[in-house]
DNA sequence: AGGCTCGATTAAACCGATTTACCTGGCGCT
DNA sequence: AGCGCCAGGTAAATCGGTTTAATCGAGCCT
């Protein structure tokens, strides 16, 4: 129980090892439980740690080891609820398997997002989970796999052999379109997100399709693109609202877009929900809480983040396993934004 | 450009001086811009970097230099938006300058707690940030930082020579009473928290102080401990509203018991801002989303965040700077959630 | 030519662990 | 007694950098 004052007194192996009576070699070897060290030497070496208040040094240990325990975690950013969500998830599981979740953010910008993963494989992490900002190129990805592995977060890039994990955009949206056709909606908006981005691709095309199925015309000035955020979904709405024949709903890119939206039509003396009906994707906390609250595709960002993690951690171990591609099931949880259109549009 | 398919094939830096047709010694100094070395031997060194594809080893570097270059961040949990909001702040302040992020949480459990720090050291972090469980005792942190450079993030011990901040609860709280007090109400609650939670009792006191200073007795039967959840909030308010003499308004503990409290008015029949008002504490975003939007009395946590991280890196620098405790000053948010009480209640 | 200085470079120690290959003493067996 | 074997330990190499002290050659001066 030695109480020194000063912090510098960094206590190491090799102290203990000759307060314990052994070497350095032994002393490694009975903390890891190597049965070759005898019973009364390893309770020995565990007084001399215990007496010493020595502290492991993983660092130090990772150099030989080749194993850092830790894994790089790239998002645009941590305070959107969606990723809050995603990365307490990747840190619960990580934390459960012993490894440390290093944390860094891109602010969707691509400079960043280079400069990050530069730090990331420096820093050596055992591996990557990167939720990629929209111009990364599939071949910088497949350059970041020569150097560690990798798992993609969202966006994903068919033509690359890489783990990742995404969402049934296709299901969800399927199910939103065919749940606001049943009601009687005839003009559905899309509305949020830009052309770039790959998640919004499949959405769009989910959403043309299931128009199509349904015999309904596919009209392009019911798409409004916008950024992910509230201002994004008010604007558009406002924009949606005006023109001559509105649309009586409207499937958002994302809840936050939805919130917006309903502020917009709030702003408009309307409410969702009731003289006009709002979808919205994610399912982020929130949007239980709204007035009304927001029927939405429910996309588990918990859920995503651990599979993630998890992905990570069985190619961690088996780096010759076969690529996987986790697609996480998305379904329609039906909330009070959503009611039949306010007749006057006939079928 | 060696376009190797291998993942084995670390380029060391060794490898680089081989390469540059130097030693080891002079391609470190050379990366390290050290003026010793000529400036065509230099670029000869940064050419061979860039021919062979290395990439530095923190890690490996970081034994000799004592600098991992790594701070921790410890919290209870980040799906929460409060803490989303802070790891942000603390994130981008590191990120800026050059320091990583591990963060681990706790979910607000002591036992979790001890392994995560134990964890942290073992890691060798160069710093910890920790916004330690309520039952932390000052010893246990006292031990904790003769091993690394410590920042406190909410709870702060008055005993405790340590870098912390925190917020400034007994304006806010104050503020908050008299913006009450001044719209007629007299029988105002204080909802949410347990006494074992420093904040709260700071808070609770200067509850206490400021009725007193307006002439109004404290009645302990208005204050309900609960958990800091959207369900405690609703149990306290409707414990609150079948009492004899029911209260015209609450202060909540934080935004999240607020909306609770909300959601329980809602549930009664009531609404807040019209027969009851509601105030809540920390301003998380969906405060000023909220029907009607929130009262509540504005924290910052990202800032917190940032000024946590600004601590650390200051005590890393200068070790021996006099401990500084940093108060987050915060202020009331005037919104829709409060109103003059439904009269009937004389003065 | 010898002595000095100085700038550029390098050999070698070091950081704190892990791990391999080798050593040693005691025991059982013939 | 002699041999082999084994359990229990250890010396030394290793991981990939940094840093210190020493080396080396060239130029300058007298």
């Amino acid at each position: 129980m030695t109480d020194v004052k000063s912090r510098k007194a960094k206590v190491t192996l090799q102290d203990v090892a000759e307060a314990a009576g052994v070497s350095k070699a032994t002393a490694s070897l009975a903390l890891r439980e190597n049965p070759r060290i005898s019973e009364p030497t390893r309770l020995r070496v565990l007084e001399a740690v215990e007496a010493l208040g020595y502290v492991y040094n993983q660092r130090a240990a990772s150099l030989r080891t080749r194993r850092s325990y830790t894994i790089g975690l790239i998002i645009k950013d941590v305070s959107n609820p969606f990723n809050a969500e995603l990365t307490s998830g990747a840190e619960s599981q990580l934390a459960d398997h012993d490894y440390s979740l290093v944390l860094v953010t891109t602010d969707d910008d691509l400079d960043k997002q280079s400069r990050m993963v530069k730090t990331m494989l420096e820093r050596d992490v055992d591996g990557l989970i990167l939720s990629p900002v929209a111009q990364t190129t599939p071949e910088s990805m497949r350059a970041l796999m020569r150097f560690c592995p990798l798992v993609l977060l969202i966006p994903y890039y068919p033509e690359l052999a890489a783990d990742c994990v995404g969402m049934d955009d296709e299901n969800g949206t399927a199910r939103a379109l065919e749940h606001l056709i049943q009601l009687g909606h005839r003009r559905i908006a899309f509305v949020g997100g830009f052309a770039a981005q790959a998640t919004r691709q499949r959405r769009l095309e989910s959403y043309r399709d299931t128009l199509r199925q349904h015999g309904i015309a596919f009209d392009p000035a019911l798409c409004i693109a916008s950024p992910v955020t509230r201002r994004g979904g008010y604007d558009a709405i406002h924009q949606l609202l005006n023109m001559p024949q509105p649309p009586s709903a409207a499937y958002c890119y994302s809840d936050v877009i939805a919130f917006g939206v309903m502020l917009g039509l709030r702003a408009a003396g309307m409410e969702a929900g009731k003289d006009f009906s709002v979808i919205g994707f994610d399912d982020v906390p929130e949007a239980t809480l709204w007035h009304p609250s927001l029927t939405t595709v429910s996309a588990d960002p918990r859920g995503l983040g651990e599979n993630a993690a998890q992905l990570m951690l069985r190619r961690i171990n088996t780096p010759d396993a076969p690529i996987r591609r986790v697609i996480m099931p998305s379904h329609l949880v039906l909330r009070d934004s959503t009611a039949a259109p306010v007749s006057k549009q006939p079928n």
